[in-house]
DNA sequence: ATGTAC
């Protein structure tokens, strides 16, 4: 980086200032941290942020922004245009029978077999792009999770949104599905980054752009499908993708778990054993990158959840209910415990570091009644695998 | 994260 006018708000050694939006309070590993100070100093960096949902990823930190002068795939990684959906039911909650509504959501299951052509066409996508697997929620830690509006902080900001205390709705977690594996996957070598406006980069900003339109479209559809299922009609409160580039003050702004901030209420999911909360976005502050924490963020990595959780049989059964009397619909025992609410921080906590920074306030608290996630059951195979992890980590400990 | 990889 040069010696530009921009020079007085670059440190010494040239790497991006990181502006980090969490306190001591909040769990952030040190690899993370490490993350962090490697991304600052990648080539044309000029700014990132740190949410208090921060957590080692793959190829960076997951709940950061990251503002550069070129695009990086790979601090997108596959699920581009991943995101929260939420959506209000016109559903009395009185009349809702957990165990009902979670059968009902079953139904969620396998492939949508509606006018897959047409709703592309209404998002100006191809009618035949990546049809077959519209619809579908897909693993880790996507959801749709059915919610009741519990706690209100902010009533009249609520009431704009015609919601109120009481009412029941969806949230819903997921992506492009192996749509944006693919668009990925076709920028493998490219860890050097993509100039936006080379051929290769704008070839992956239309991929990317379609990717994202797709998996809005999909939240849209997987929200749908529930709501008939449970027979009612819905409304959309807010979307908020957290895992996609875009432009951003003369620059590419990456959210790597990073929700976007330009609507008058974001989601902000805990656990399926925690709460959620709506929260109102507050000035914006420019460190920020217009950008709010997507959720609580993992405290463990799946991998070492198969020593922490799921161990005895009645570990197991615990792991399909909730402290708050709520239903997990999720037959894959591999995916139930990496995806264990022991898994994930504190969402107060990330609510409370966020609020402290003056970036947002809560509106509302939301409660889990039914976490919709897999409603297969897993093959033999994953849980021989499981078994055999245990045995493993078991030998390890000694 | 993923119609994974053994």
């Amino acid at each position: 980086m040069g010696t530009s006018e921009k020079a007085g708000a670059v440190p010494a050694n040239g790497a991006a200032p990181i502006q980090r939006f969490y306190s001591d309070r909040s769990w952030i590993e040190g690899a993370a941290e490490e993350q962090l100070t490697f991304v600052a100093g990648m080539a044309g960096v000029s700014s990132v942020a740190a949410f208090p949902d921060l957590h080692p990823g793959k190829y960076g930190p997951v709940g950061s922004a990251i503002l550069a002068d070129r695009i990086y795939p790979q601090l997108i990684g596959n699920d581009i245009g991943c995101g929260m959906s939420l959506y209000a039911l016109d559903l009395p909650a009185r009349k809702l029978r957990l165990d009902k509504a979670a059968a009902k959501l079953r139904q969620l299951e396998g492939v949508w077999t509606g006018n897959a052509g047409a709703r592309l066409a209404g998002e100006d996508l191809p009618t035949d792009l990546h049809n077959q697997a519209l619809g579908t929620i897909g693993g880790g830690n996507h959801f749709c999770e059915l919610q009741v509006i519990d706690e209100v902080t902010d009533g009249a900001l609520l009431e704009a949104a015609a919601l109120r205390k009481g009412d029941l709705v969806l949230l819903v977690h997921s992506g492009s599905r192996s749509l944006g594996t693919a668009v990925f996957g076709s920028v493998l070598d490219r860890f050097d980054g993509l100039d936006p406006n080379s051929p290769d980069g704008k070839a992956y900003r239309a991929a990317h752009d379609q990717a994202v339109r797709w998996a809005a479209l999909n939240r849209e559809l997987i929200a749908e499908r529930a709501a008939k299922a449970l027979r009612c009609d819905l409304r959309i409160v807010a979307d908020a993708p957290h895992n996609l580039v875009e432009d951003h003050a003369g620059g590419i702004l990456h959210r790597k778990g990073a929700a976007r901030v330009d609507q008058a209420l974001v989601p902000l999911a805990g656990s399926r054993d925690a709460l959620s909360y709506l929260l109102a976005p507050c000035r914006e502050q420019a460190e920020a990158l217009a950008s709010l924490a997507h959720g609580a963020g993992r405290k463990y990595d799946r991998r070492s959840m198969t020593g922490r959780a799921g161990g005895t049989r009645s570990d197991r059964d615990s792991l399909g209910r909730t402290s708050f009397g709520g239903l997990v619909v999720c037959e894959d025992r591999q995916l139930l415990i990496e995806e264990a609410p022991a898994a994930y921080k504190d969402p107060a906590q990330v609510l409370k570091d966020l609020q402290s920074a003056g970036l947002a306030a809560p509106v509302a608290a939301l409660k889990p009644l039914v976490t919709y996630k897999k409603a297969v059951s897993d093959t033999l195979e994953s849980a021989r695998q499981d078994k055999r992890r245990r045995l493993w980590d078991r030998r390890a400990k000694r």
